[in-house]
DNA sequence: TCTGAAAGCCAGAGTCC
DNA sequence: GGACTCTGGCTTTCAGA
């Protein structure tokens, strides 16, 4: 994970539809080189996968809510985890420090899908302590992009 | 929108590098009619853009962490979002219902990225009444793939 | 690990059905 | 919307350094 590297790495998550020979450009490499690093960096997992980026409005989910869950540990948390990953409306769950469990995000049609989500999986579930349902008003910013640092260390091959 | 349109958004959504030839089997017609149709779902913004998915260990931002922020309404409120929206390290920042003004995710290399940026950049803001810092101990599922709703009424052109 | 060139593939535009 | 064609550009691969 060199400068070079990076500079890939950063040009394909800002734009996943761009060729090598823009890439070769920004790399400052031969479109086969810069082939073979773009394929390294998969290999490696740096680069998990390639996606087209959706809006939410457009593809029926605009609301956008989130959950905070006190469950009790051990065989009712398993059991929540279970149902958290097979619900698509489930975008993120997160256990936080803090005193509540969990940290839901939620992408759904309208507030009447939430309340039937509520109402028919997550209130059913056993050993739920407290649940908080806060919805967004407004989304300030929300990108997938992430901060691509430079590690100081970790020049490695 | 119709049936052929979700076929086809679900599966640039799962596999931003599938080519035409692979979608077109998907929406069941013909390459070019569903290059027609992907083309147009991209002027209309259905599909907002391409991007490659990291992992965000290996780019340097392993540490997730959530703020709660509580900020009084006006300038001090103008302030913040401009601030938030040119901090690479936050992701998302949403308005909430109920007491807090804010959720915001964050992605940061470690835990002294995140008292630099608390104590430089949002512990100084004018107007802050309350903050609250989370951080993410485990992560049970973050996907940014948004599931595709069959709206019955708005079976548009 | 890089360069450069050659070979093969795919997307895009045009036409007709 | 489907099927066909053609062309340009791109990806892929390989020899060579």
């Amino acid at each position: 994970m060199d400068e070079i590297d990076r500079k890939i790495v950063i040009a394909v998550q800002q734009d996943g539809a761009a060729g090598l020979a823009d890439l070769a450009k920004v790399s400052g490499l031969s479109v086969s080189a810069t082939a073979e690093r773009l394929k390294r960096l998969e290999e490696r997992g740096v680069v998990r996968g390639w996606h087209a980026e959706l809006d939410p409005a457009e593809v029926g989910c605009p609301l956008l809510a989130f959950l905070r869950v006190a469950i009790r540990p051990g065989k009712e948390d398993i059991a929540f985890r279970r149902l958290i990953r097979k619900l698509e409306t489930v975008l993120e769950c997160h256990q936080l420090t803090g005193e509540w469990s969990y940290l839901v995000k939620l992408r759904l049609p309208d507030i009447a899908a939430l309340e039937t989500l509520m109402a028919e999986e997550i209130r059913p579930l056993a050993g739920m302590e407290r649940i908080s349902v806060e919805i967004a008003m407004a989304t300030v910013k929300e990108t997938a992009l992430l901060p691509v640092i430079r590690a100081p260390e970790e020049e490695e091959a």
